[in-house]
RNA sequence: CGGGGUAUAGCGCAGUCCGGUUAGCGCACCUGGUUUGGGACCAGGGGGUCGUAAGUUCGAAUCUUACUACCCCGACCA
């Protein structure tokens, strides 16, 4: 198992240059780490987007957009959230090039801002900053606010998708009157997350607290999903944070309650970004390529004609196009691919690389039967169906194949998942199984790094629920709440 | 920033140890033809200042030095 695991983890790189092209220009070590997202993958992208802004809009948000560049004044506001993103900020220091005598372009000199400007890393500061004026009285709250945009995180060591130094998200920042909405807030949005999860992207998720260590910078709580990757590793997918009224503190934001008492907002702030593009990969791909849900699928269905000879493929054409017009008029998008330089195997094979959910296939032998041949690419199963049959088949196939990805990655994360009773056991199982393992832990920092170090496991989340009662800490035998959950993450 | 590796056509590589014709191969690309139910074949063709700079030499992709970039592993992190 381990093995094809591996394989398959190195295969990645293969799936994900049909959806970017890694920035490379050898003489600009500055995009070092990004990446150029191509057509096919950023049409994921926009599907995600599409659904994730419908879900926000009905659970009552709006999109707004904030500036991109962030006075170093504001984003020292708040001591803890400096102190976890200063490590890995880009800062612009100048506004103006200049060319010197001998032809090359400088910085120039001259132009030295006042100011640094820190390119967003994530936008709290800069949003509390503007929320400030946005806000004087209980009336003018709830703010429920969402943007799309991307950020800067200058990381040591970048990974495609999971860790670029510039990636795509969205980051909703809410504001409200009460502690209680404010963490009603968090939780729906956690929840908001674990369903796009389950239902869309067709990854089982973990939904859980941080660790006091693992928690965003100033937050008081954050909430995160968890999900599992084929090679056994976690991959924190989406988080959802409680900022209590640190920001409202720190960017002077304050209302007058009904009391006519002043107050400081109480503040949420929940995202995902182009990761998820990274998990939807990282959790469906086999050996052939990409497996799209069909809900994220851009093209649900491609329909490949086979001919000999030009007669044929303007039978075929006739036929697959009234295919196109009538699965089309189900709801279901399909491409008919009739490129006459290609081959029906080479489009086979790249039509599976993307992930394309059902290939339909008309032959010669199809135009005498009166049939089609429907490619499965979940299972890689073939078969023949009454060509009458073909829109209400796909439609079902399309929840089939939905569910049925679904509950593979639900199966292989159930397969994967232990529970550790003793710390030796522990060991054992991160050592010789990858995978997720719930085990006792008595709620210090100081016993989650020691396993941190010993075993390269990290504590992912503590459950809503603990999946057991109270016990005793694995490591060190105090009192442990309950079992919490530890695997090697990305 | 530490340890290791790499740099030759759009991509993937050979050639470098031991210097010597016009730098080669596969894929991709262009033209023509035959093909087409799982990544076609034949013929012809285009594309390279061999990462950058300096040095050694009659002669450098090959040897020397410096520099730069990228990849993997760690520290760091969504």
């Amino acid at each position: 198992m381990a093995k094809e695991l591996t394989s398959r983890a190195e295969n990645y790189s293969q799936w994900y240059n049909e959806l970017v092209l890694k920035a490379d220009l050898a003489e600009n070590s500055a995009v070092r780490g990004c990446m150029v997202i191509k057509p096919y993958g950023y049409s994921i992208w926009e599907k995600m987007v599409s659904v994730l802004d419908k879900m926000f809009k009905d659970t009552g948000h709006q999109n707004a957009y904030f500036p991109l560049f962030i006075p170093k004044s504001f984003f020292s506001k708040e001591a803890k959230h400096v102190e976890g993103f200063a490590k890995e900020c880009a800062v612009v220091t100048h506004y103006r090039l200049k060319n010197t005598s001998s032809g090359q372009i400088e910085v120039d000199p001259e132009a030295k801002l006042e100011e640094e400007l820190i390119i967003r890393p994530t936008s709290e500061t800069i949003i509390w900053n503007t929320y400030r004026n946005w806000v004087q009285s209980y009336r003018d709250l709830p703010i429920l606010v969402n943007q799309w945009a991307n950020v800067v995180r200058w990381e040591m060591r970048t990974r495609l998708f999971l860790r670029t130094a510039e990636f795509l998200w969205q980051e909703g920042h809410t504001a409200h009157a009460t502690e209680a909405e404010a963490i009603e807030e968090t939780n729906k949005m956690i929840n908001v997350y674990a369903d796009f999860a389950k239902n869309w992207l067709a990854v089982p998720v973990h939904i859980g607290t941080k660790s006091d260590n693992e928690r965003f910078a100033g937050a008081i709580e954050t909430y995160a999903i968890e999900a599992m990757m084929q090679d056994g590793r976690a991959l924190q997918s989406g988080t959802s944070h409680f900022l209590g009224q640190n920001f409202a503190r720190a960017f002077d934001v304050k209302f007058l309650n009904r009391e006519n008492k002043e107050e400081y907002v109480w503040a949420t702030s929940w995202g995902v970004s182009t990761r998820l593009m990274g998990a939807l990969v990282m959790a469906h791909s086999d050996d052939n390529g990409l497996v799209l849900p069909p809900k994220l699928a851009p093209i649900q269905v491609v329909i490949v004609p086979i001919y000999k000879n030009f007669e044929q493929l303007e039978q075929i054409n006739i036929r697959a196009r009234e295919t196109v017009q009538s699965l089309r008029e189900a709801g279901i998008s399909v491409k008919y691919d009739d490129r006459d330089n290609l081959r029906p195997g080479f489009k086979f094979a790249e039509y599976e690389m993307k992930g394309i959910p059902v290939r339909i296939a008309i032959g010669p032998k199809d135009m005498e039967q009166g049939t089609c041949e429907i490619a499965r690419r979940d299972t890689l199963e073939k078969y023949n169906i009454n060509q009458a049959e073909i829109v209400e088949h796909v439609a079902n196939l399309m929840a089939t194949i939905q569910e049925n990805i679904y509950r593979k990655a639900s199966d292989f994360r159930e397969a994967n998942t232990y529970k550790a009773e003793t710390y030796e056991e522990f060991k054992e199982i991160m050592d010789k199984n990858p995978g997720f393992v719930w085990a006792h832990w008595d709620g210090t920092t100081e016993t989650e790094l020691k396993i941190q170090e010993e075993t390269k496991a990290t504590l992912r989340c503590i459950p809503l629920e603990y999946p057991d009662g109270p016990g005793k800490c694995m490591v060190t035998g105090k009192p442990s709440k309950g079992r919490v959950l530890f695997a090697k993450a990305y």
